[in-house]
Order: structure tokens, then C-alpha cells, then sequence
DNA sequence: AATGAAACCTGACAGC
DNA sequence: TGCTGTCAGGTTTCAT
């Protein structure tokens, strides 16, 4: 389901929502695919730990997670991070205890102010997992690839520019950029006037500058109008994004290109439905 | 090393 | 009503 700017919308929802609460007790599911650590490693970093922050690392939510000092006295110190990955049709809810439970409803979180935190996810593409941040003061979770939103044009063009591989292929890999779909990996290339399936190292400095423009434009864009919510999905307040409406290529197959009006191109491209206007992209 | 296809899951929707 | 096929915002694994 959700690409860099939904889950930036869910992320800013849960902190402003759940920042500074406890969370006293845990319940995990039965199906074990959305377990990335062990049910008891999850329990154990979570319970009587306190929601410092919670934040998006390319299309992860991180909790930022601390602890009271074992004497009880002193300021919390760092204890762990929670670790969130939606998938395609994950869910954060803040619930109230007696709240229909959703089915596939795949964790629980009792929070302090009464409340639940839960995790809801039919396809179970989502992963849950936690790191421990002891007193050495790990790194903690980082993405595999640049955050798209604070990249500088020259390191993107750099990362881009000897590939190989389709433009769009490698805007969906991860451990280049992190947190760029299938919808915003179509749109950029639409407002670059950039084919998706020109190889990346054909492309000038000039035009990998321009599509790093236009992702960042998109991005931020989408983010403004809380993110795209083309089927399911919604932010932690059961809210849907309106960036679908704002899409010029995504989604819109045989209908007329909103510049020149030739009819949008579909094709699969790494096996991800590929949109683009045969005429504007080059 | 790098590319592509298949696999992992469920649900919604179109067509018959 | 119900069956079949297709598609879906993602990532990992396996084969070439």
C-alpha cells in the first residue's frame, strides 16, 4: 500500500498521537509471517517502554522507544526502537480498548492513556521487528539506501548514472533511494519527460538532475495532501490521502495525457504495472 | 554483479 | 449466485 509520503502521513499521525505514552502490554497473532524477530524479542523491547518519537526511515515507521533507569530514579534513557513496515496493505490504528477488533488484526499494543495501538494487515506483506539499543549506543535502524527527500541532485545523479537497469527499476530499488513506489517512481518520470524504461545510464546529468526535481517536487507534494489512498489505505486517524487526484500518469491507462492528450501507455517493467505518455516521455 | 520471474498473501472487481 | 481470471501502494528469493 503506502510509499514514502504515506507513510510519512501515518508516522506524523502516531506521534502526534501516541508520542510520550507507555506501552504496558503486548499481544502478538498466531501467523508468524509479519514476525521479523521473535514474538517474545518484540515483547520484551516493548513492554514498560515509553514512545520517545515516532518518525519514517524510507518506508519504515520507527518507534523510538526508552525506559526509566533500573533504580527508578533519573531521566529515561534510550531502550529500543520498534520497527514497522507496511507492506502493501498494513495499518496503524489508535483504538479504543472496546473497538471492533479488525480481522487480520496482527498485533495489539495496551497503551498507559488507555487506549490501543494496533497493527492490521490482510496480506501480511507488513513486518514487524525491534532492535535493542543498549549502553554502547547502537546506530539503531537505518535504511539501506538515501533518504529521497534530503538527497543532493549531484549524489543522486551519481547513484543513477552508470546503472544499467530501467530508470524505473532502479527508482523502486530500495537499497539505492529508500521510500520511492510504484506511484511516484510513474509520476516523476511523467514530470521529467522521462520514459520508464530508458536504461539509467543512458540518461544525461541534465535529465537525471531534472527527474530529482520532480521526485522531490511529487513527494513533497503528495505529502501536503496526506498521501494516496487508491485503495485501502488510510492514516492513523482512519483518514484517506487526496494525492490520487493529483495523478497524471498513475492509474489513468488509455485516458488522455493532461498536456498533450495522447492516451497513457500501461506496461510491466520489473513486474510493476509501468504508466507513461508515449508522447511527453522520451 | 545484475536482471527478471516467481513467490509470498488476501481481497476486490470484471466478465461470464 | 458463483466461478475464473486479473490486479493491487512491496520485498525477497531463486534461476539465468
Amino acid at each position: 500500500m503506502p510509499e514514502l509520503p504515506e507513510v510519512e502521513t501515518v508516522a506524523r499521525g502516531l506521534d502526534k498521537r501516541v508520542a510520550g505514552d507507555v506501552i504496558e502490554s503486548v499481544w502478538l497473532g498466531e501467523k508468524p509471517e509479519p514476525l521479523k524477530s521473535s514474538a517474545t524479542e518484540i515483547a520484551a523491547v516493548l513492554e514498560r517502554a515509553r514512545i520517545a518519537k515516532v518518525r519514517r526511515v524510507g518506508k519504515h515507521i520507527v518507534f523510538d522507544l526508552e525506559r526509566a533507569p533500573r533504580n527508578g530514579r533519573g531521566k529515561a534513557q534510550p531502550h529500543g526502537q520498534w520497527i514497522v513496515h507496511l507492506g502493501m496493505t498494513g495499518r496503524m490504528q489508535v483504538t479504543q480498548p472496546d473497538d471492533e477488533l479488525l480481522k487480520h488484526t496482527h498485533a495489539v499494543l495496551k497503551l498507559k492513556s488507555g487506549r490501543e495501538l494496533r497493527f492490521v494487515d490482510p496480506r501480511r506483506f507488513g513486518r514487524l521487528a525491534v532492535v535493542r539499543l543498549d549502553a554502547k549506543a547502537a546506530a539503531g535502524f537505518a535504511a539501506p539506501g538515501d533518504e529521497p527527500l534530503g538527497s543532493e541532485a549531484h549524489r543522486f545523479v551519481e547513484l543513477f548514472r552508470k546503472r544499467k537497469t530501467p530508470i524505473k527499476s532502479a527508482l523502486l530499488n530500495q537499497k539505492l533511494l529508500s521510500g520511492v513506489g510504484n506511484i511516484y517512481a510513474d509520476e516523476a518520470l511523467f514530470r521529467a519527460g522521462i520514459r520508464p524504461r530508458r536504461s539509467a545510464a543512458s540518461l544525461t546529468r541534465e535529465q537525471l538532475r531534472k527527474l530529482h526535481g520532480a521526485l522531490i517536487a511529487v513527494l513533497k507534494e503528495a505529502i501536503a495532501l496526506g498521501g494516496s489512498s487508491v485503495s485501502d489505505y488510510v492514516d492513523a486517524d482512519g483518514k484517506e490521502g487526496f494525492f490520487q487526484l493529483q495523478h497524471r500518469v498513475y492509474g489513468r491507462e488509455g485516458e488522455p495525457c493532461l498536456v498533450c492528450q495522447t492516451p497513457i501507455k500501461r506496461v510491466i517493467i520489473a513486474g510493476r504495472s509501468s504508466h507513461y505518455c508515449p508522447h511527453c516521455q522520451r
